[in-house]
RNA sequence: GGGUAGGUAGCGAAGCGGUCAAACGCAUCAGACUGUAAAUCUGACGGCUUAUGCCUUCGGAGGUUCGAAUCCUUCCCUACCCA
């Protein structure tokens, strides 16, 4: 019996969810499941046009790799028919377009990193252009009549582009109804998705119905906000923490994140169990605690969990070393120059730390670059190549020279 | 199809003939303080080997003027109202 029993199930599906809609239907359905035994289909949609996952992406992840355990199916859809297209919704103007060679090959790099989450059995990759290609216009105004303008502008952010006048293309509303379609063409159970991917998910639901299918449940999660505490994690908005960073990254980017989304954190994104959670809830009660500790706690628990325990001591030891310590890193990108004198500000262009001139005549004058450990504040400096030295541009950008 | 209001640096938003590389806010970066946290303070924030200098920017293209983000023509784009 591959099975645990419903309550069991449940226990586990429940944990770190906000939302499971409609709650009874998903119990009737494990439990036929139960009894049939025949495992369901788990649906979870993603975008290939940005192949880097960060630990938001995990959380979701992390529970289609909950029912994977269970013995269910994880149904993972890669959107290549939509990233084909691009997404020009009024902002994102600047998203281009992808072929579907690329989309194909952005699938298989997001499949590569949320390997390290799911398991391969039990799962089953589609694109979605398998069956949305192929819809031809008919289809697409039967679909369409399938939901009304009115249902569509209820959503959130359509109504706030309303509100406040920013465009909104028509195929913009189709989006939605295509997102659903996936559902009815891969007969999902359940669907899985961010909060903010309520509404789509609903509509899901509708156009099951629709098409004379059995709807889905859908169970939403909890957002993840970025190490800048305020949006929601985003590689475009800089404040990501990716699966392929590096352990060193990894660790430092998880130490800046602000105080306040330590217990967040920890819950979302590590395997830690509920009691140690409430151990870490206490500890952060405590005022005799720096919270920094935790951070720490935090920080190589992620690294270990992406990498290994190994990894994680180290990237621990280099933090240490590094910021606190304030000593050189012990592995930095290397760099060979040939001249024998060279302008300080034309080096800190060539290697890269700086985009312009005048961005290095400024971090000079700033007092934030140093060279082996000594502040340059003359921004005409001029180094000699006598022997291999050590550049430092603000906090943690070190580059070696070797000569 | 008709009308109205708009398009300014990463975003938001001033400016409406010279003193505009363009106020202000946010974001960003650096410095101080720290726990690479938050808050706060200081500074920077188009490019140029930093200059009381030059170059490229205010939707696009032309034009008027000694001089244009600012005026004119035309084109493109957006929202709103009417049909």
């Amino acid at each position: 019996m591959p099975f645990p029993s419903v309550k069991e199930q449940l226990a586990v599906i429940k944990r770190n969810i906000v939302e499971i809609i409609p709650d009874d239907e998903l119990e009737r359905k494990l439990a036929k499941s139960l009894k049939e035994n025949k495992p369901l289909r788990i649906k979870l949609g993603c975008d290939p046009s940005r192949p880097d996952l960060h630990i938001g992406h995990s959380v979701v992840l992390q529970k289609l790799r909950d029912f994977q355990d269970l013995g269910h199916i994880a149904v993972l859809i890669i959107g290549d028919f939509t990233a084909m297209i691009g997404d020009p919704s009024g902002i994102n103007k600047t998203r281009p377009p992808l072929s579907l060679e690329e989309t194909r090959i952005n699938g298989k790099t997001y499949f590569e990193q949320a390997s390290k989450i799911l398991l391969e059995k039990n799962l089953e990759i589609r694109y979605n252009s398998e069956w949305l290609d192929k819809m031809n216009f008919s289809n697409v105004i039967k679909l369409a009549s399938k939901y009304t303008v009115a249902q569509i502008l209820e959503r959130d952010d359509f109504e706030k582009r309303m509100e406040s006048g920013t465009p909104i293309s028509l195929h913009e509303l189709l989006y939605p109804l295509s997102q659903a379609m996936d559902s009815v063409a891969i007969k999902s159970d359940v669907e899985l998705g961010g909060t903010d991917q309520k509404f789509n998910l609903l509509v899901g639901r509708a156009i099951q119905e629709a098409y004379g299918q059995e709807p889905q449940c859908i169970i939403t999660m909890e957002l993840l906000e970025g190490t800048d505490g305020v949006e929601k994690m985003s590689k475009s908005l800089n404040n990501a923490i990716c699966f392929t960073d590096s352990p060193k990254e990894m660790f430092g980017k998880t130490m800046s994140i602000p105080d306040s989304l330590i217990l967040k954190y920890f819950t979302l994104t590590t395997p830690l169990s509920n009691k140690e959670l409430t151990g870490i809830k206490t500890q952060l009660e405590e005022p005799q605690n720096n919270p920094r500790d935790l951070k720490v706690r935090l920080a190589y628990e992620l690294v270990k969990k992406y990498y290994d325990e190994e990894s994680a001591e180290y990237a621990k030891k280099e933090f240490e070393n590094v910021f606190v310590k304030k000593e050189i890193p012990d592995d930095i990108p290397e760099y060979k120059i040939d001249a024998k004198e060279l302008k300080l500000i034309s080096l800190m262009k060539e290697t890269g730390m700086v985009s312009s001139a005048s961005e290095a005549m400024r971090l000079i004058k700033q007092g934030g670059v140093y060279i082996d450990g000594e502040k340059i504040t003359d921004d005409k400096f001029v180094v000699k190549a006598e022997k291999d030295f050590i550049l430092k541009v603000g906090k943690r950008k070190f580059v070696k020279i070797k000569v």
